[in-house]
DNA sequence: ATAGGGTTAG
């Protein structure tokens, strides 16, 4: 049925006039229309309004709609409609409108909510009582979530696990999320998908990849959940093996949709792995190539120092008519910034607020002052600062110390790092780069102030590392280390590879691109 | 008809 038939079938209802035929048969027709399509609900209301006296179904059907609507306000008001006129709740009201209470967050009507439910018999219900852990937990109110779970006893079953071991990996620790994870009696695949959600989140991908192995292990099917986090896992580590397994799990897939985040973190995952011909593969595969896609590929050219390429690519994508997103500028803009394309990127961040009405957040001018501090341009990145209408967060003076670093200008990098300081006195990177700035100006005294200090605050540099992967083996790189027989050898090769690079500095990837063309 | 998991930037 399509939105105008049943538009049609609306007003022949209203016409028919028979009051019970009218009841019945708008039932299903608000059901249509508040599951089909959120932004029919104006309309929605007006086919309420002509039911005298709505039933209880008929108040939880739209109280729902509401609820996955942009204003999920309404479902709440539409509740104290449902209390005046007398239509009683039943036990499927109640995890809408938890839900609801949830995700504003209205904490206090949620309590009142619980109140309701217990005078009202309700709150031995599974359902019930697992949006309740919901409501608490995924507003941090991690005891209440606890003590609803308790109260469950033998009633809990592996929803109320999941979502409590969601809420923990959210807002407790990722070890206490963990611990419960152990101890489920049985998991979903959907389990698996938050604990491995929750690893990522915090950076742990490792840990991430091991859970979904012994997801597979325990044979359970991946979902686009478990695959957009493993996807993410991959990117991060470089384990492009792995991403090519999920890439062609996905397409062998019968009869299933690629979605596009998944597509999106597939294009993300190749580029992140440096595997720039398959990312422009996928991209070139996919029909209908919509923002995520577009944005991606912007992302990942700039991240390979193609910024160039980012901007090729924004411009087909408006000539497209895909429209861009608050990301897409922070993308181009940190594309023209790698590839210095000053005059550019500042005409982009005008084009974004005159022509795409799109507001800058503080991103969007930390990567103008990136774009001028990285060109040379500190005064005037200074001077942008001054007349930004936020104040400037670490982000942005993290910024002014890099530019500040690569153009030796020690008397404004003091001038940042006395910020960061302030703000972040733990943060190693601002003590390292102010180190290396002295030692590159050959300012010994500063050099061992600032050991000094790290001292005295107790923050230890820890050591880079990072990971990739070569024909199925992983390997993982810690500077300074030196107890792999191999690291000598390679030190060897990466040299040689440095002076190649600097001789082709001007060829920009030109062996690269003649791969990406199509 | 009801409850649980997620990306693209820096």
């Amino acid at each position: 049925m399509s939105m105008q038939v049943a538009k049609q079938l609306h007003a022949h209802i209203i016409i028919a006039g028979h009051q019970l035929l009218k009841e019945h048969y708008l039932r299903d027709l608000i059901t249509f229309f508040a599951i089909s399509n959120p932004s029919s609900l104006n309309y929605d209301r007006i086919s309420f309004s002509n039911i005298i006296t709505p039933s209880t179904f008929i108040y939880n059907t739209v109280i729902r709609a509401y609820t996955s609507s942009s204003d999920p306000r309404q479902a709440l008001h539409l509740y104290n409609q449902m209390r005046r006129e007398g239509a009683p709740p039943d036990k499927y009201t109640f995890p809408f409108l938890l839900k609801a209470c949830s995700i504003l967050p209205h904490l206090f009507k949620g309590k009142e909510t619980h109140c309701q439910i217990i005078k009202l018999g309700f709150h031995s219900n599974v359902f019930v009582q697992n949006t309740l852990i919901q409501l608490y937990g995924c507003n941090a109110m991690i005891e209440l979530a606890h003590r609803v779970f308790q109260e469950m006893g033998f009633n809990r079953d592996i929803v109320s696990w999941t979502t409590l071991v969601n809420c923990l990996a959210n807002f407790s620790s990722i070890e206490s999320a963990r611990k419960l994870f152990d101890k489920m009696p049985s998991r979903s695949i959907v389990s698996y998908s938050a604990m491995i959600a929750g690893y990522v989140r915090v950076g742990r991908f490792k840990e991430a990849l091991e859970l979904f192995r012994d997801s597979q292990m325990a044979a359970l099917e991946p979902n686009d959940s478990t695959i957009m986090s493993v996807l993410c896992a991959c990117a991060n580590l470089g384990a492009l093996n792995l991403g090519r397994w999920i890439h062609s799990y996905i397409c062998n897939r019968k009869g299933w949709i690629i979605d596009t985040r998944i597509n999106t973190a597939l294009i993300d995952m190749y580029f992140k792995c440096g595997s720039i011909e398959n990312a422009v593969q996928v991209f070139l595969g996919t029909q209908e190539k919509l923002v995520g896609e577009w944005t991606a590929m912007i992302s990942g050219m700039a991240l390979h120092g193609l910024g160039h390429r980012s901007v090729e690519l924004f411009e087909e994508m408006h000539r497209s008519g895909v429209k861009p997103t608050v990301v897409t500028f922070v993308a181009l803009l940190s594309g023209c910034t790698h590839a210095g394309l000053v005059n550019e990127g500042l005409e982009y961040f005008e084009r974004m607020k005159g022509e795409f009405r799109i507001e800058p957040t503080i991103e969007h001018f930390g990567c103008v002052v990136d774009l001028l501090g990285r060109a040379g341009q500190i005064e005037r990145a200074l001077q942008f600062i001054q007349e930004m209408p936020m104040e400037a967060n670490v982000a942005i003076w993290g910024a002014i110390l890099t530019a500040c670093r690569v153009h030796k200008n020690v008397e404004v990098a003091e001038l940042a790092a006395g910020r960061l300081v302030s703000e972040q006195p733990w943060n190693r990177a601002l003590y390292v780069a102010l180190m290396s700035l002295y030692r590159e100006t050959e300012r010994w005294d500063s050099v061992e102030k600032v050991k000094q200090e790290m001292k005295e605050i107790g923050c230890r540099k820890t050591p880079g590392c990072s990971l990739v992967e070569v024909n199925g083996v992983c390997y993982e790189f810690v500077a300074g280390d030196k107890s792999q027989p191999w690291v000598l050898e390679l030190c060897f090769h990466l040299g040689t590879l440095v002076m190649e690079v600097e001789d082709n500095s001007n060829n920009d990837y030109k062996w690269i691109l003649a791969h990406c063309t199509d």
